[in-house]
DNA sequence: TATGAATGAGTATTCATTCAT
DNA sequence: GATGAATGAATACTCATTCAT
């Protein structure tokens, strides 16, 4: 990958994410990455290539993220990793999230099997640590934690700092 | 408002909800609406005038939503209404929702005041309830709600519907 | 047809004869044309559209054409309205015939079932004339008009003219 | 002449004569020819160098094919000849002639002059053969040969054999 | 000789918007 | 109120060509 094809990748994820697909053209994207536009079509095809290099790339990245987790034996050291998960993202990773989150309105992009392991790594965190219905209580658990780095990427961290002294108050961890 | 105007703006707002603002063009609205492109701009100025009357619409109808809420003295009562909240939208009003929660990333459009009355009226509730941190258990609570909401726009009832019943049951409502 | 339809149209036809359908640009013939590029697209949906449009009134011309050939019933004076034919056009529709000898180079274009009624009728015509073998007088002689009327949108009436006095001698008309 | 540059004259031929000049892109010329986009122009200047280094050819192959009816005596023999002419192509060979009969189309390429000496060998061999106005006949007879050559082009050798035949008898060759 | 990254001008097409009727 | 013709700017994408390696 040479620079040129990496400063594309970048510009577009930042405006992707912060102004959206359909209303961000190429020709500003080649701009903001300092080259001309027709290279973007040599090097990632279309539009939508873009959009997919991009989101491969985070396929990449939260496998990095959540390996830790599924790594880690003890559930309570888990669970306190997921909590703090949201926190640990560097800011300059943030463009890449709001992106994910923001397609996950696209069917295309909505896809519930890439967080399968992860699920099934907190069911057995809440049954290791004695939940009833352990299952459901994963699914609740990764919504509020799912919620609350949401509010980070559009609020900032500082938003979500009590809820997450909260958190972690109510999973004592 | 006239017959034509209100086609117009329904189907804007299912365009717009499912394909998003900036990927659906004023004429394929005007062919969805059954009316000359020439009328869109009579009657709403311009394409982001389209979006603003659907959004005008969109905070009668939350007011409409958050009012019983508001009135009710009781603090479990109230909790079991706002559970059950998300249950009781008509499909027909999906789209409505789906574009607000869509619309939460666009700054412009992520008003948290409109949320505020809602947000006291929580911890007031929580406060009744005895919690130790009312604002936080709000908080808490309302995110929660929130992503069930959103799990129901995205992947139906039927998907939120367990998660639905354990909240209750946490709840004790 | 609006006049701005008609005068695309014709600038299209002119262009396209001359210079080629792949050689000439959409901007060209709007600017031809004196009209905006866009009201291309809305009157004839596409640059194909365009070209279509012309092949669709060339048919008809075709027609209008061949029907006096089909009803005289003398042979040979069918046959020299035939000999004739190509120098019986008017110059203001070289382009529209220039453009139909180059598109049969092009498979989608070189219909051969357009021509049969005249086919049929030139074998008529050698029946009744006494030739032997009238299927291939046919095609033989249709070959030749073909080849003179080539001659004349390239290099001019004057240029076919003595092969055109040769050719009524040779056939006694 | 490389291997690499032959590649490219006969991947160029090949689509010129059946896509067109202009519809084809240099990158698709390259790609057929297997080799990287920059050495076509590095080898032929620029994408019409490679139409005339291929019309070059095409000059240099018509003397060859013209070369033995030149030098013909037998004025009944050369005509025959000139009759079996387009049958005598190879297959292989079809793109080239395809693509001059496209050019004539273009005035830079319609050299008349290219086939001086034919023509006036033709008049020889009429004039040798007692015709009454050996230039005319000659002029008829190669329309008549070319449009045969055209409709093997076209539709294949099967199309045009009894048309074949039937010039031969004609001519009493 | 040969590659492939890179460009800038151009291409067909779409878009939001205006306006005469 | 309503239409549909018309526009000019923008859009995604392609092209012939250059150049450093």
């Amino acid at each position: 990958m040479t620079v040129k094809q990496r400063n594309i990748l970048e510009a577009a994820l930042e405006l992707f994410a912060n102004e959206g697909y359909n209303a961000v053209s190429t020709s500003k994207i080649a701009r903001k990455a300092g080259v001309s536009e027709g290279l973007i079509f040599r090097h990632f095809e279309n539009k939508k290539g873009l959009l997919d290099a991009n989101m491969q790339e985070a396929e990449r990245r939260l496998q990095e993220v959540v390996a830790p987790i599924l790594q880690e034996e003890n559930p309570r050291t888990a669970l306190a990793i997921v909590i703090d998960m949201p926190f640990e993202m560097e800011e300059s990773e943030y463009d890449f999230w709001k992106l994910q989150y923001k397609l996950k309105w696209e069917a295309e992009y909505n896809k519930h099997e890439k967080m399968r392991p992860m699920m099934e790594k907190l069911t057995q965190i809440f049954e290791g640590l004695g939940f009833d219905k352990p299952t459901l209580e994963a699914q609740f658990f990764a919504q509020i934690v799912d919620s609350i780095f949401i509010g980070i990427l559009r609020d900032g961290k500082a938003s979500q700092e009590p809820l997450h002294a909260y958190l972690k108050e109510k999973y004592g961890v």
